[in-house]
RNA sequence: GGCCUGUUGGUGAAACGGUUAACACAUUGCCCUCUCAAGGCAACAUUCACGGGUUCGAAUCCCGUACAGGUCACCA
């Protein structure tokens, strides 16, 4: 069997958002399942809609997502992306449109964008469905050769024959046949001498040997047009794998524009690339097994193409969130304490110890960027209202939060061996004693060291990490508020 | 408007003509518990957009309708 060969193909015009960055696994998923190769090829020929720095954006967004491609020119030693416009200045797009030209299969246009522009709006007006009729069609190859040498501007189009029909098989869509009179006769070559991406992206594809075009949807209609390029050129046709959009919204596709959506923005959030990636791939593909948590790898063994869905599945970050978590709760210790870390240094002064800290918020966290504000309260205590001693489950009120405290203000006072399990045997003691349940001396200590109803760790917990002179001082100033 | 594609709960989805229509997120309730989480348990679609048809039997096959998305660029 032929090497499987995937590619990415996005053209450099902006962020990297969600639903290219899904195309772009799926189209790594499929190379990996049998051990082919992943291209990365930026295509560049618009030349009015590049934006700089997107490339970068691009190459850095598979390499944090270690989506790695398997060859390219080099690069200080790495594997760089084939850019489009610079392979075209060896003119092969050029040579290949002319090829078309000699075997009837594409022409040279002459007409006028402008021109064009009005037929169109005149039947938009109307109501009627626009399809060019080039007139430049039926000129003769000597002809529009002699307009092109007088140095007239001109294109290249495709040429179809507008009878019968054109069938292509998508291993997603199945079987679809369209009729040659409703193909749009497509530019191949721009004025300015760049193959439009119609065109780059068949040839390219040809030759760099693409087994599996892997695409949105959106290609779905073109996709016949593609193939009568292929036959014009006699080349063997691709296996087609169209994706099904990623949406925002019931009627909304997935757009940059709003930013929450862009890759980098949702690093930036605290979300992790391994969960973001996992998320994704399931967003349009089931694998066959009731599982949901992937590494990439085991997605490149799960991953069947014959799994991919045809409706549009709406991104729900919601269920981004729950992953991010369950993420980081599997997560090394070391690595997850490097990456709350910083988080933790924001608000919380160095003398407290980061480790236990850190501990504490391991199952709490969903998102690193929610760390800070549960940890602010470490260096100091914000101003809170006593309406919080109420609490049902610790049967508490401000009442009894007083007494919960003076209780364990004076037990704590002659404890020495300052650590969690004894801080909290000596409060279970104190309830005991007072015939109390452990909640009711507990959450008022919580709220009374940290001002807040909820917080990472128990009472004990914080009291440990607070240290014994913080922890009596907090409560006795709570105290004092109580009364 | 023409053409192409899609439609299972709030969301992602499973089901390859015969199940009480999986599972996960979210939501709600209970349990556990020093708060919140995490974990455990349970509830949540008498029904698969709607209407016909085929069949002993349909979410699954066929037709139509509605709705949605895509496409109709010298954008990709």
């Amino acid at each position: 069997m032929k090497k499987v060969r995937t590619r990415f193909a996005p053209s450099p015009t902006g962020y990297m958002h969600i639903g290219n960055l899904r195309t772009a696994l799926y189209a790594y998923l499929v190379a990996k399942k049998d051990e082919g190769d992943f291209i990365l090829r930026i295509e560049d020929t618009d030349q009015n809609r590049l934006v700089d720095g997107a490339t970068d954006i691009i190459y850095n967004t598979l390499k944090e997502c270690n989506l790695k491609h398997d060859e390219g020119p080099d690069v200080g030693g790495n594997y760089g992306p084939y850019i489009q416009s610079e392979r075209m200045k060896a003119g092969i797009y050029k040579d290949y449109a002319l090829r078309l030209v000699k075997n009837g299969n594409a022409h040279y246009c002459f007409c006028k964008e402008e021109d064009i522009e009005i037929q169109k709006q005149i039947a938009n007006a109307k109501g009627e469905s626009f399809l060019y009729k080039d007139p430049c069609k039926h000129l003769s190859l000597e002809q529009a050769q002699e307009r092109v040498n007088n140095g007239e501007d001109y294109v290249i189009r495709q040429t179809i024959n507008p009878v019968g029909t054109t069938t292509f098989d998508d291993e997603v869509y199945g079987s679809i046949t369209v009729n040659n009179e409703d193909l749009d006769e497509m530019i191949l070559l721009k004025s300015d001498g760049y193959p439009t991406y119609n065109f780059a992206n068949v040839v390219d594809d040809h030759l760099m040997e693409i087994s599996d075009v892997v695409r949105g949807n959106e290609y779905l209609s073109s996709t016949p047009k593609y193939n009568l390029l292929y036959e014009a050129f006699g080349w063997e046709k691709p296996r087609y794998i169209h994706c099904p959009p990623v949406m925002k919204n019931e009627h909304e596709k997935l757009s940059k524009r709003n930013g929450d959506a862009s890759f980098q923005d949702l690093v930036v959030k605290g979300y992790l690339p391994e969960a973001i990636l996992n998320y994704i791939a399931l967003l349009g593909w089931a694998p066959s097994e009731d599982k949901e948590i992937y590494t990439l790898e085991e997605l490149s063994k799960a991953f069947d193409v014959k799994r991919i869905g045809t409706s549009g599945a709406i991104f729900d970050i919601e269920k981004l969130k729950w992953m991010n978590g369950v993420y980081l709760r599997n997560m090394d210790e070391d690595k997850y304490y490097e990456l709350v870390k910083p988080f933790i240094e924001k608000n919380v002064n160095p003398k407290y110890n980061y480790r236990d800290i850190a501990k504490a918020l391991k199952d709490r966290v969903q998102l690193l960027t929610e760390v800070e504000e549960m940890v602010d309260f470490f260096n100091e205590v914000k101003e809170y209202s006593i309406d919080l001693y109420n609490n049902k489950k610790a049967k508490s009120d401000p009442k009894i939060a007083k007494k919960s405290l003076e209780l364990a203000i004076n037990a704590l006072k002659d404890l020495n061996d300052w650590n969690n399990d004894a801080i909290f045997q000596t409060l279970a003691d104190v309830a005991n004693k007072n015939e109390l349940k452990n909640i009711t001396i507990m959450y008022p200590v919580q709220v009374a060291l940290s001002g807040k109803d909820k917080t990472p760790g128990g009472a004990t917990m914080i009291s440990q990490i607070l240290g014994k002179d913080e922890t009596i001082k907090r409560l006795e100033k709570a105290l004092e508020k109580l009364n």
